[in-house]
DNA sequence: TCTGTTTATCGTCAGGCAGACGACTATGAT
DNA sequence: ATCATAGTCGTCTGCCTGACGATAAACAGA
């Protein structure tokens, strides 16, 4: 077990993959990028790239976030300007067989962004686009035809984060624009749990959780009807009580 | 972007790093081993290793905990014996700096584990403890005082980790041996959590959560006072109502 | 203009759970 | 015998949630 054995540390090359979340048209959806390149040349996997030698970690997934999509990323953990899309670390991984040319430990990334304009990768509108993740893990469930790697299984894990963490954390704001209406909210967590929520007890308890939302000044009929109070994400992270799923 | 460029993927060391918490004589307390080289000759460290060229991570983990403490870990993930500790990926540290001889990525792992008679550590007794966690992050705030590297970090986020899970969870019970008393679960969540807890109030929350905890017959007067019941932890991994935190 | 549709917002009510705490039980120690 | 310790069962009150009625403010079409 020394560490100075050079048998005892074989090089490995870190990669960083995203798991891109937003909600389009009522459905929860991902980011997904054509391989152009073997393996698995012409299927779709998430996005990243090799972390560079002398870059943070998530310093390279906020890089490749920029790259696939413009987005400004921003770490909760580090100080900084509150105008780009949540981005934090999911998990690790590091099978020696996930990728067949070497051995390759990718750190996955997490990120939740508002209903975008549409990617843009390397100007290929062809080669990346917004997909259900519904399809997407579906479509996993047959062999080769589903995402490259074990990206399936890891953008099954980023969406159970999701899906837990709004749970208990104001993280459901990150899907949405600046300023957003309670039913936007709302459409947000059905999306994202796949469930319908009332929207009088929904109003009454987000309203109602003390730093969760500030009023922004303001209405709107973008989603017709009558209009509705706009409203920023307040300071809170952590909603006491949470809010409760509906049971399965 | 290409990643076939060489000069586009460094070679990385990859290590897995050991958060391995336990509750002795009421106190959260986490396993360090003393580092024997440079740089930090003498210091506290977490334990860990260099992961291995055909291993996966959570095997070089397991591996790292059976060296240095003789536990047989237990991933939730993969099915197995349930008879060995706790084991979950936590994080991956990968600042360029935060290890001066090279850059080294370090999965770490959180390992929860019952109270243990005495770490070995290659046989010297001197070279690993369990430390209340509470004194290992105080002395970190003093600089060249704490842990080696940046484990001090790994340590807090391992820490934070238990702190949460065990709300939502039925994880408390990988602190305790086999069969435990209520009262001795109440003890882990008191020490974990660092509040006092009304014994009858925790009594009448666990026992009536579904799957939390079975009979498993017989008493025990290890804690002096009236018999208590003796139970298992029950299949049940998700609390739902969880067990609420009281406030700060 | 009237009516129906859509969405937002306010209220009401009953059931359940948590915190506070009283009461009783069963052991060991002095 | 008495006390200290720890476990277990109840009670009560307040708060939160789910179910759902009612009203308000826009737009679309007859």
């Amino acid at each position: 077990m020394s560490p100075y054995d050079p048998s005892a540390y074989p090089p490995f090359a870190v990669t960083v993959d995203l798991v891109v979340l937003t909600v389009r048209r009522h459905a929860l959806c991902a980011l997904v990028v054509r391989r152009g390149e073997q393996p698995f040349q012409g299927r779709w996997a998430l996005p990243g790239g090799f972390v560079r030698g002398d870059e943070d970690l998530a310093a390279a997934a906020a890089r490749e976030l920029a790259e696939e999509t413009g987005l400004c990323a921003h770490d909760p953990a580090e100080p900084g300007a509150d105008n780009g899309a949540h981005l934090e670390q999911l998990a690790t991984y590091g099978d020696p067989k996930r990728d067949p040319r070497m051995r390759v430990v990718s750190v996955a990334h997490l990120v939740l962004a508002p209903d975008l304009p549409a990617p843009r990768a390397g100007g290929d509108a062809n080669s990346a686009r917004w997909a259900p993740v519904d399809e997407l893990l579906a479509a996993s469930d047959q062999e080769a035809a589903g995402l490259a790697f074990d990206h399936a299984r890891i953008l099954a894990d980023g969406v159970e984060r999701a899906r837990s963490k709004i749970e208990y954390s104001s993280l459901a704001t990150a899907f949405c624009p600046p300023a957003f209406t309670v039913g936007e909210l709302r459409r947000v967590y059905e999306a994202v749990w796949g469930v319908a929520l009332d929207p009088r007890n929904f109003h009454r308890k987000v309203t109602g959780t003390p730093g969760f939302l500030v009023p922004a000044g303001g209405t709107t009929t973008r989603q017709g009807g009558r209009p509705a109070q706009l409203f920023r994400a307040g300071g809170a992270n952590l909603l006491n009580p949470p809010m409760l799923r509906p049971e399965v």
